[in-house]
DNA sequence: CCTGTTTTTTAGATTAACCTAAATTTATTA
DNA sequence: TAATAAATTTAGGTTAATCTAAAAAACAGG
């Protein structure tokens, strides 16, 4: 895998994100619009980028990322969305506070440093925002979410967002010490009234109700 | 305080300590050395730092840090220390894989980032190479290290480093979980042998002889 | 299907951080 | 102390990443 330049880096990751949100074709506008550019300035590292084989370019007609290109900026992403845990984990910022540092961070280069950080952090699948997290191969696995509730005794799953995301929800899930990325475990489920014994991140049981477990979307594992 | 770029970081922080080690006047080519770079890249650099204000330059007479460049110089070395800490302490690096790492992450810019990684850390005085962490000012408060077998019962300390650094020793200590950085409080002294009875990082008690208290270089708090 | 608008590229500059080679200053030592 | 050696600076150039202004291509509405 090639060495890109800070630079290049935020290019490409633009780029990826573009063509899989829109459809692939990513215009030179769009991305100087996302990069606080010129478009003048996008059309230079264009070639730049086509040149190391990352992306190809028809003159006037956008570019495509390639299969190359595509490891390359997965692989940024991953490193971006595990700072972003880290952070909001571990250093206790509020989810909406780390992009920007994530997005220094994301640039640091160390083989072992991300396999380390992946153990520590637990091995989480999903960032502080909900987004994914690509595996060391750059591969997406997007396990269908299930909603809490509906799962059986002793499966084990993370969280990965809620359907209700009024205050008083999160508050309650907060105070119970239950965020995105949670592990939660079911350890009981009560047939009387639908509510669950659960236990949260291997260290604390809790009890929630039917209401709440409703409202909670998770991957199994 | 000043934004510097990634490269005028490096550039100061190498002047700094190269005028914290010899005599404050560094040399054009002692810069070069250090950095990689050559003697006519340093002057260059030279003239843009003193523009700035943090170093002081007489034509063919070396540099002189200024107060402020400093203070800024102790801000990266602090980044750079929390760092190493984070890296051997919770990523399990061994002390002598972060030099290259923490280079890197030592330039990253953010007012709240390091005071929350520095509360995650506990607020260590020491990096994993025995170097004291500056505080928030820059300044570095280099209390007398005192020998553990010393101290009276109650006090709390923090291990900075060996006198005895044979592999033996080491082994001993690593099996007890004690690093540099480790918190000690001494729960016991037995009068009849000397040995000590102590609590490491607000956690494990441990009996020690004599003879490894008195290997024991330690700052009270 | 022509023509005005938008998009994209090209041309030409700038700034930061380097370099090599040459000039200049300082240091050494015969 | 004079000349040789070493250190430092200057001159001139390169590459990466940006910009503005102008040219070229594509698009779109009548
Ligand atoms: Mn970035
Ligand atoms: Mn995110
Ligand atoms: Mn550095
Ligand atoms: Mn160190």
């Amino acid at each position: 895998m090639q060495e890109l330049s800070l630079a290049e880096e935020n290019y490409l990751k633009t780029i990826y994100h573009l063509s899989s949100a829109g459809q692939q074709q990513v215009s030179t506008n769009a991305i100087a619009q996302r990069l606080n550019t010129k478009p003048a300035s996008v059309s230079d590292m264009i070639n730049k980028l086509a040149d190391k084989g990352v992306i190809t370019h028809v003159k006037y007609q956008g570019v495509n990322i390639t299969e190359e290109g595509k490891k390359i900026a997965l692989h940024i992403i991953r490193k971006h969305r595990l700072w972003e845990v880290f952070l909001v984990n571990k250093l206790k910022f509020h989810w909406d506070e780390v992009h920007e540092i994530a997005e220094q961070l994301e640039h640091v280069k160390s083989p072992l440093l991300i396999s380390r950080l992946d153990k520590f952090l637990d091995y989480p699948k999903y960032d502080p925002h909900g987004d994914p997290i690509p595996d060391e191969d750059g591969v997406i696995s997007l396990k269908p979410r299930s909603i809490l509730s509906e799962l059986e005794i002793g499966t084990t799953c993370q969280l990965v967002s809620m359907k209700d995301t009024g205050d008083v929800f999160l508050n309650y899930l907060d105070k119970l010490g239950m965020k995105i990325g949670s592990k939660i475990r079911i350890l009981d489920k009560i047939e009387y009234d639908g509510s669950m014994e659960i236990e949260i991140d291997h260290e604390k049981k809790v009890n929630i109700s039917r209401q709440a477990a409703d409202n909670l979307l998770v991957i199994t594992e």
